[in-house]
DNA sequence: AAAAAAC
């Protein structure tokens, strides 16, 4: 009994057809199916709080009433590609009212004061009233910024915003980055905002560290807020229908982007859920049923709650892949394309997907593009790392003199330890078995340390992870598990035990250091079973102006079959390089890219920085001052 | 050849 025109609706029409409309949001909780208890259940966790964890008395967020049609934006080409039904996204009706002011009835029970959202800000000082529109005046140096190579293709392609307040967040939103203290959009979010605000689908490429996350979970977020409530179909009782799905290739890291993600829906009435293996499903399953607009998943545990009809697709308006390079790779391939291709989700076109990495090889780009539709190509900073801000190093050591080496350089950093603690130290191996032999030889040569891996429990890496964290073992031996997208703050120094095969690997790595602005350490160890990294490694170091050792480059000349994997993405500064403006590139379809490119951003600063040097994302960072960045 | 990702 479908009575309007709406995304659900569209749905229907595309990708079921059982749809059933009249029941409330989230399975028919809070509707005629509506289960009593489950409304008021408190989770363990949440059980017996002192009032004291409850949320601070926050002024509720007002209601927004902004303007309503900025996924609508004319002229970007947004509405075409939706077609009528999108502008139902935008409910004309929307309010406020309390916490961002779902109508009643949105996820049931939610929003009605039994179950008290736990305050993700608990542990800052929200009492801060920083004024959101003086961000000009805060003396950071932000013309950095200008200096940071960018580079879009795609039809269209919506201009980049300086500020937080120039985009039309909604005020819940607002609030919440301003708790963050997020002063002013990285230059990804300054691009990748708009671009994803005017119903873009986007391919982004951007440093490690540079605020990702936000980026894409800004205007998922917003979009909800300001979307129309769907008409979730009935299908079984048990069956929720997210709205937005965020992929990302670990674990831990889906538990980061949940972490995230919650922060910045605080009291927007959004609620964001959590999915992945090694995990008991029972609590993730109650998790579920209480409530989903966002899900951030692990593809396998995903797969899982989709063959048990726990969870459909079918209302996704809004997909993300972080570390989409990775998660289109042989490995994972097929799992994602099975999700993405052969559940319900709504086409390419339909939904709207972003897809995110700090590196993006050309083959993953071209299997991307079947996710995507009309996208725009976005690249941020130079070669896919924040790399002036990492010292990198290599040193050549055989692969017998690998344990000494390293004692000696834990020994020289235990030396000059800031306050007798122990520096935190990463140390990446290439397989599992070699990570559990090095923790056990740190640990009974002295220096605290533990391991995360995948052949550990779940239990195990998280406490690892956390132990990490606190530095209460300085030293975390790993496999690449740990490689992409954690952030761990004060990881002082990253050390490539054994070099990865892919220099793509080699980028993400490092990027756990020289994080938020500071300064980090890498250093390589590198012997003759690295040859075929020599030459793309000896390039990147040159690109991000480090220096190159002489046998390096000697190296790099001899190894003449650096090809294939190992070459860089595309050359040249950038991350990565649209693959559709390379001319070898056809595919029979002329729709592919026909818009016109820019680079270096809107009449910004030209050039590149002065070949790197001058580029730094870095400067005027002052102490405290905490930016969007992370 | 290895790692990750469901039970």
């Amino acid at each position: 009994m479908s009575t309007r025109t709406s995304w659900a609706d569209l749905a229907a029409n595309s990708a079921a057809e059982n749809v059933t409309a009249g029941s409330s949001a989230n399975n028919g909780a809070a509707g005629t199916t509506s289960a009593p208890g489950r409304s008021t259940y408190v989770p363990p966790h949440l059980r017996n709080r002192p009032a004291s964890s409850d949320p601070p008395a926050l002024a509720p967020a007002p209601a927004y009433n902004g303007p309503v049609a900025s996924n609508d934006r004319p002229g970007y080409g947004g509405a075409s590609r939706w077609g009528g039904p999108r502008n139902d996204f935008n409910r004309s009706g929307y309010s406020g009212g309390r916490a961002g002011g779902w109508g009643g009835g949105r996820s049931g029970g939610w929003d009605r004061g039994r179950e008290r959202e736990v305050n993700p800000f608990e542990d800052e000082d929200v009492t801060e009233e920083q004024a959101f529109n003086e961000q000009e005046n805060t003396g950071i140096n932000f013309d950095a910024y200008e200096d940071i190579p960018v580079e879009t293709s795609g039809d269209n392609v919506p201009p980049a915003v300086n500020t937080f307040a120039e985009v039309d967040l909604g005020d819940a939103l607002n609030q919440n980055i301003r708790r963050c203290k997020y002063v002013k959009p990285t230059p990804v979010q300054r691009h990748a905002i708009p671009i994803s605000l005017g119903g873009r689908d986007l391919m982004a490429c951007a440093q490690t560290g540079s605020g990702k996350t936000a980026a894409f979970c800004f205007p998922i977020i917003s979009g909800i807020m300001r979307g129309q409530t769907p008409q979730r179909p009935v299908r079984g009782a048990r069956t929720v229908y997210p709205l937005a799905l965020i992929l990302s290739p670990t674990r831990e890291l889906s538990m980061q982007i949940h972490d995230e993600a919650k922060k910045f829906s605080y009291q927007t009435g959004v609620k964001v859920v959590v999915a992945y293996g090694g995990a008991p499903i029972n609590q993730q399953l109650r998790e579920l049923e209480r409530g989903v607009d966002i899900l951030v998943a692990t593809p396998g545990r995903l797969v899982d709650l989709l063959e048990r009809a726990r969870v459909s697709l079918q209302m996704i308006r809004y997909l993300a892949l972080d570390e989409a390079d990775r998660m289109l790779d042989m490995g994972f391939e097929p799992q994602i394309r099975k999700i993405v291709e052969q559940m319900d989700m709504p086409p390419a076109g339909v939904r709207q997907t972003m897809l995110f990495s700090a590196t993006f090889p050309k083959e993953i780009q071209r299997l991307a593009s079947d996710f995507l539709a009309s996208y725009i190509f976005l690249a941020v900073g130079r070669v896919g790392s924040s790399t002036d801000l990492i010292v990198q190093r290599v040193e050549f050591v055989h692969e017998s003199d690998k344990r000494s080496h390293l004692m000696d350089l834990l020994h020289a950093q235990r030396a000059n330890g800031v306050q007798g603690k122990q520096a935190l130290t990463l140390v990446f191996v290439e397989t599992k078995k070699g990570a559990d032999a090095l923790e056990h030889w740190l640990c009974i040569n002295g220096f605290p340390a533990t391991t995360i891996h995948g052949d550990r429990t779940q239990q195990e890496r998280e406490l690892a992870l956390r132990s990490f964290k606190t530095g209460n073992t300085p030293i975390l031996v790993a496999t690449d598990v740990a490689a992409r997208g954690l952030d761990i703050p004060h990881v002082a120094h990253v050390v490539n035990f054994d070099l990865p095969n892919d220099i793509d690997d080699y980028v993400h790595r490092i990027g756990r250091t020289g994080r938020a602005g500071k300064t980090g350490l890498a250093t390589a160890f590198f012997n003759e079973n690295n040859a075929s990294l020599a030459k793309a490694l000896a390039e990147l170091m040159q690109e991000s102006n480090q220096e190159v050792p002489a046998w390096l480059t000697r190296y790099a000349a001899r190894a003449s079959y650096g090809g294939g994997r190992n070459r860089r993405s595309g050359g040249g500064r950038f991350g990565g390089r649209d693959f559709r403006r390379d001319s070898n590139f056809s595919r029979g379809g002329s729709d592919y890219y026909s818009g016109g490119s820019s680079s270096t951003g809107y009449g910004a600063s030209g050039g590149y920085g002065g070949g790197g040097g001058g580029g730094g994302v870095s400067g005027g960072y002052g102490p405290g001052v905490t930016s969007a960045w992370d």
